[in-house]
DNA sequence: CTGAAAGCGCTAACAG
DNA sequence: CTGTTAGCGCTTTCAG
């Protein structure tokens, strides 16, 4: 293994310098640093890592918390986790993958051995069991959604609330007089998850507040309740024009089921959806949609971390404000 | 932070013999391990991960590289990561996540920096442009799929061929005479990537070997493909009534549109699937199919992967037979 | 602008 | 069965 005394000599100078050379902390010469990454390239000299770790005090690592848990719709989950991966080598960071399933105890194991600088954790809960550890934590972190409380923490998500009274509105504004949100997986609720609550609420409050008749229905993944679920809400509530998906994997299959029952839509019934705009495309009918940006979230997780890391203060709870795309899936009421 | 000499102070013994409580490498008296774990516990003792990796040149950490490219279910690669990280922790190590994008620099830079000790590849191409370079790595790694020459190298996956062959197979048991195979995208044909072109070897192989009429059809794995796709294979081959599907988003899709052409699955077509089977029981006429163990693949991938850290002796291929569960979704051909 | 030298916290000979 | 000690490879004072 090629080291940094090997440079050193190879360079003529001594090991700070090249330290120094390769982490910019003090000046160097232009001729000196030439002759420096000239014999770093010559011998293909790679930091160790572990040494770095040690006498620095950095990892240049993150940890990533990855949720196992039903009621999740993986590729969202999958495309935080590569936003996040792309987003920290930006900034010379790489991640450590660990499951929601080690608890508390995994978290504490990564931070005290310092194996890890910060943290990054998703699918957080009302009242999660990891906030009181976070707050001790020596290191960073950034939650993905919000619990009870932020105080003290750093938390990001998508305005969720307003993204239910994005949609509501948008219903609203084509005429729609009585709504239905189709939600997350009853076990989603149960939990507490704070994002499927304030879906609720935001769509609840936005459809009093323009006057109209609505109803919340938790519902399972399985493309198989899409036809039940299709044929409740319509003898619940016959008169329903207007319905919010909040459920990725029942999207199309509820649009299949509503069609079959002899409903057109947009024609008969307007559809609207929270998710991620490749799902919302990738429908047979495009669906008029709330994006879920994943991608956009990560890479905002990563930087809030970056700034925590560097001392910056940052703000306390992010809320990205919701972006409605209109598709082929919704059109004002029928006469 | 509390360190190894706190912990031997208030033990009352060495640096060393704590070092060697924790390890286990050499024999320690019950009595001092005793003292030395309570130690531990009172101080809250953690082993720092970097000192670690510097001394002992172990870091403990395994690379998973998953790909991001299109054609590729993203709930098979999540599985995976999750297993392998599960089982990774089994064996008291952890998981660092790269993306194929990172390419060979990446792969390079956390090998040679000493970051990770081993490598687990997904997504492996038959000409790989890794594979030169994981022959001269210093650090073991296992590959998830095979490359045209496997040679050097140890490679793990779902035996594809066998499995393309055990669906006709039980298509032809139960009477079928003319089969198809509705393949993965085009693109994953062209990249090379040989599990798509080993079912296709085997489907054939299997249909020739049984005297029936077969066709292969690759197909993009949108939904709204589906309908086109059915209707195609049944003007091209009028007498089909057996359907291999190797193509997860597409399973569902297309077993409705064959049933809004009129034919009944199982009825007058027979579908078998090479898909995981959560997604062939979450079908609404549940599949009859070929497992995609991607859970049981990570797990034994890391197992071979810690053989090999241990200087163990694995074999180069490790193909796993494939196993076929009958569902709803086959049955014995119309007289 | 550069060097010398003291650790970072742990492991693994070596010595008993 | 246990202790002493010499590094592991790098960063960062301290000195110049």
């Amino acid at each position: 293994m090629v080291k940094i005394t090997d440079v050193a000599r190879q360079a003529g100078v001594s090991p700070s310098t090249v330290s120094y050379a390769l982490s910019g902390k003090r000046p160097i010469s232009d001729d000196t640093k030439r002759r420096v990454e000239e014999a770093i390239r010559e011998l293909g000299y790679r930091p160790h890592a572990g040494a770095r770790a040690l006498a620095s005090s950095k990892s240049n690592v993150l940890a990533l918390v990855v949720p196992l848990r039903a009621g999740i719709h993986i590729p969202v989950v999958m495309q935080f986790a590569v936003s996040v991966v792309t987003t920290a080598r930006r900034y010379d960071h790489d991640v450590l993958l660990l499951t929601q399933e080690e608890g508390e105890e995994g978290l504490r194991r990564v931070a005290d051995t310092a194996l890890v600088d910060a943290l990054i954790l998703m699918d957080v809960q009302l009242q999660d069991p990891r906030l009181p550890l976070l707050r001790v934590l020596e290191r960073p972190s950034v939650m993905i959604g919000f619990p009870a409380s932020s105080e003290g923490l750093t938390c990001i998500d998508l305005d969720f609330k307003a993204a239910g009274e994005v949609c509501v509105e948008h219903l609203a504004g084509l005429g729609h007089r009585a709504v239905a949100l189709v939600g997350s997986p009853p076990e989603v609720y149960v939990r507490q998850t704070a994002f499927a609550q304030r879906v609720v609420q935001g769509f609840t409050a936005a459809a009093d507040r323009h006057g109209l008749a609505s109803s919340v229905h938790p519902c399972e993944a399985a493309s198989g309740a899409a036809r039940k679920v299709a044929e409740r809400l319509l003898r619940e509530q016959p008169a329903l024009t207007g319905v919010v998906v909040h459920n990725e994997p029942l999207l199309e299959p509820l649009i299949d089921a509503f069609e079959q029952l002899g409903l057109r839509v947009p024609g008969d019934l307007s559809v609207t959806a929270i998710c991620p705009d490749e799902l919302a495309e990738s429908v047979r009918v495009p669906v008029t949609s709330v994006a879920l940006p994943s991608a956009d979230i990560g890479t905002r997780a990563v930087e809030l971390l970056m700034r925590k890391l560097d001392g910056t203060e940052v703000p306390e709870a992010t809320l990205l404000a919701p972006r409605l795309t209109e598709r082929a899936s919704t059109a004002p009421r029928n006469a």
